[in-house]
This record gives structure tokens, sequence and C-alpha cells, in this order.
DNA sequence: CTAAAACCTCACGTTGACGTCAAGGTCAAG
DNA sequence: CTTGACCTTGACGTCAACGTGAGGTTTTAG
């Protein structure tokens, strides 16, 4: 298969998988006159790359990563990148919890306005909102 | 307290304050001279700010979420905003659950070597790992 | 055979939340 | 009254994962 299609089914763009050749993540061949060939399997390759991109590994902790994705095994020093990266991971999900919560909480007392919510929030002078909503 | 004391109480630099007062996120009154002088509580303020940061949400909308804090009223439009950044920040969760439980799958097959997992992920030519790790 | 679609390699542009100098004013201590 | 810690504005630098042409070659459809 060649780069567009294998752009289409995993959802990505072309210049994305080059960029992803270029960090050393994704292998292709070459036809004869130089264009990409992967292989079908990439593409759930690339949903793996993607999803750790998602989770916010930079390219080089991939990079770290993929190998071992391949082999099964682990060096001791991938061992401990993967457990902290486990560990960053869950601790970003709580921070997002948390703020969800804060979110949660303003659409809960937006909905329902009784004056008693969070009081100490609102004495100081916040001055400038307004001239900030004015200009615009 | 001037903003080398909020910045040390915060946990964030003088820069970033400054940043945020330049995004209008943060007001502060000025001395004589010019520098600038918050009340105590800004150091909750800022505590509030980085943690919509940190949930991924740009300054933009925390510009138009935070006066939604103060008055504890929301127009429909940032009524719509909270919710879809609250469905955001979920979905973002999930991501994070699945590239967590990869990486703890990563962690589980790395640490007991048997050679049944995942077996379909190692039969193509993933060549040119070798070559990045050569160089390495 | 031709035209469109898809591919190639540079290589510069984008975005956001700051970092980092530069070149100075300000303020409490001794 | 000077030292040194702290503050000011301004402006350029950073980093990552691509986006976006430019200018040219290859493949495919009719």
């Amino acid at each position: 298969m060649r780069i567009g299609e294998i752009a289409r089914r995993a959802g990505v763009s072309t210049r994305a998988l080059r960029y992803y050749e270029e960090q050393g993540l994704l292998a292709s061949e070459r036809t004869p006159s130089g264009q990409r060939s992967y292989p079908a399997s990439a593409v759930e390759r690339v949903r793996l790359i993607q999803q750790f991109f998602t989770a916010g590994l930079p390219s080089r902790t991939i990079l770290q990563v993929l190998p071992c994705v391949d082999s099964g095994q682990a060096s001791p020093e991938v061992f401990e990148l993967l457990a902290a990266e486990r560990d960053r991971i869950t601790a970003t999900m709580s921070d997002l919890a948390a703020a969800r919560d804060a979110l949660d909480h303003l659409i809960a007392i937006a909905n329902d306005p009784t004056p008693e919510h969070c009081p100490a929030l609102r004495e100081p002078p916040w001055a400038p909102y307004d001239a900030v909503l004015d200009s615009r």
C-alpha cells in the first residue's frame, strides 16, 4: 500500500506519516521509482503510534518504546521509562478529573442560582474583566 | 504582595504571572513606582488558572470561564463552552486510560517473557529499528 | 496519449505558554 | 549611599507535531 491509503485508513495525514518516518517511528520500503510502500499492518502500527502521541509521549520516548512492542522485551532503562510514563499518565488523569470537577461545579452553580456558593472567591476587586469584556 | 512572592506561593514563574495578566486572566494593582501588587487571594486564583491550563483549556477559553467563576452565572454560550470542555476532558481521560492500558500491557509482557503475547504484531518486517538503535 | 491524481523532497510557517536575555528602575539593609 | 535582591518593559527564542506551499516526478484512469 502507498502512503495515501495508509493515511486514510489510519486517519492521519501523509505529512504525519513522513514525519513519523523521519523520527524513526515508521519504516517503509521504496518502489524502484522512490515511492513509499507499506504492508497492511502499518495501519495498526500508525494507530498505536497515534495512541502514544495522544497520551502525551514525545516522539523520542515512543522511539524507545516501539522496539519493546516488537520484541516483547524491555531493557531496565526502558522498563523505568514505561513505569514513569504510566505514572505520569495516571497523574495527568487525576489532574483532568479535578479540572472536570471544577467545571461541573461551575455548571451546577450556573444552573441553579442560589447565592451561597463559594463566597470567598467573590470578595476582592478582580477588576479588569469588565474592560476585557467591553472590548469585544 | 509583590509578584515574586505570589509566584513562589503558587509554584509558577513571574513570567507566567505577567503572561496571565497580558492575557487578561489575572488583575494587579500598581504601587506608585509601577510595581505589581496582589491580594493574598491571588495565590488561589493562580492555582485555579493553572488547573485549567493543565486540563488543556487555552487561555482564551479560560478568559471566558473565569468571570463565570466570579459571578456564578453563565451566559448560554459560556454554558455551552463549559459543557463542551467537560466532554473533551472526559474523552481525553479515556484516551489516556487506553494508552495507560497499552503501557501496562507492555510492562506485563516485559516482566514475564512467555512467547505467546500479541503474535500478530511481530510478523512483518519492521526493519530499521536496528539501524536506529545502532546509531546511538 | 494525456490529464488528473498521487507521490517525491526541500524548506519555511504555525501555535501556545511560557524561557531568557537586555537594559535598566526600586527598595530594605548596613 | 552603595550593594544586592527584586521589580519593570520589550522583544526574541523554544519546542513539538505537524501544515503548507513550491517545484518536480510517477501512477492511474479514460
